[in-house]
DNA sequence: TTTTATTTTCAAATTATATTGAAAGTTTTG
DNA sequence: CAAAACTTTCAATATAATTTGAAAATAAAA
């Protein structure tokens, strides 16, 4: 294999990645052809290299944009726009636990919390308990995440591996 | 609001989340179902209560139990099957941060290694470091995950809060 | 202003995924 | 062993998610 089926490949592997975890095949894929493509690339580019639509192209380079995972790249004298990506790794995915925590487990709190106002009395118990304990998870989530997120400051990585090596 | 009612609000609410995260809708919901059910439920249960077809729910009372997030409570002198979950809700979610790891972060570790095997030269350098840098992120996310799973040992807990109040 | 280049939108078509339900399989009971 | 009770399978169907592509909108150039 050379480098270009195996960029190949990787494209197809983070789309497959991406679907395992809600992420749609094809922003997986943008983000993936972005973080081979030494140069940026523009919507055309994306279409024909990952032979998609105008539409998918350009809704999902938008989405990646939202993600904060792809920059505009804008080269004077050129009206298109051109797209790079974060290539540094770790803080792609501080951003992609950053996004997932603000979209999904801040909301997530608050639909607890409204469950948590139903009328219950001592039969409901556990219904109560599980909802509390759930809160609980979430907030333990952040903590972790936020760990994870820092675990490139030395001090917190040093710290974190020493612990798991008790 | 009444508890009958935000226990059905709770079946949805983790039906979606499920389907946020890559995990079938009736999946997530035969889990929430058992999640706040006092007694254990048989298939017919499942059914009627989710409104949803035999197989379908034999289906995914199989896949929880894979997950190790439901058991088999058999009733003596009854020849169902009747099914519990795991209710400890951090014990649950150690359990489905083991598996996801078992199965999607190992084999994508592997290919990874494969890609990195392309034959490349001094050109290919950028391409050669990003497969680098996923292998970097991964041994990285399996040291979170596993201080995610010892976090309620209660020495790692302690280091991980003082840890970020710094 | 008009033309041209590029981006954005969105209803329709497609594709992928999940679900059904009847039939086959299995286990238990009488 | 046969019947009954229950579970599993899987081809067909339905549903949900994604993708298309033509048209509309926008922005730049002539």
């Amino acid at each position: 294999m050379n480098v270009e089926q195996a960029k190949e490949e990787f494209v197809k592997l983070w789309g497959n990645i991406g679907t395992s975890w809600g992420i749609s095949r094809s922003m997986a894929q943008v983000h993936a052809l972005l973080l081979v493509s030494a140069d940026s690339q523009c919507t055309e580019d994306v279409m024909e290299k990952l032979q998609i639509s105008r539409g998918n192209a350009n809704m999902n380079l938008r989405e990646l944009m939202a993600w904060n995972l792809i920059y505009k790249d804008l080269k004077t004298g050129d009206r298109r726009e051109f797209f790079r990506a974060e290539k540094d790794v770790w803080e792609m995915a501080k951003r992609i636990v950053r996004e997932r925590k603000r979209r999904e487990i801040e909301p997530l709190r608050q639909q607890l919390q409204q469950l948590k106002a139903a009328e219950h009395d001592q039969k409901d118990a556990d219904f109560v308990q599980l909802i509390g304990e759930l809160e609980h998870l979430l907030n333990r989530m952040d903590s972790i995440s936020d760990a994870a997120i820092r675990a490139d400051e030395h001090v917190v990585w040093g710290v974190l591996t020493k612990l798991l090596k008790r």
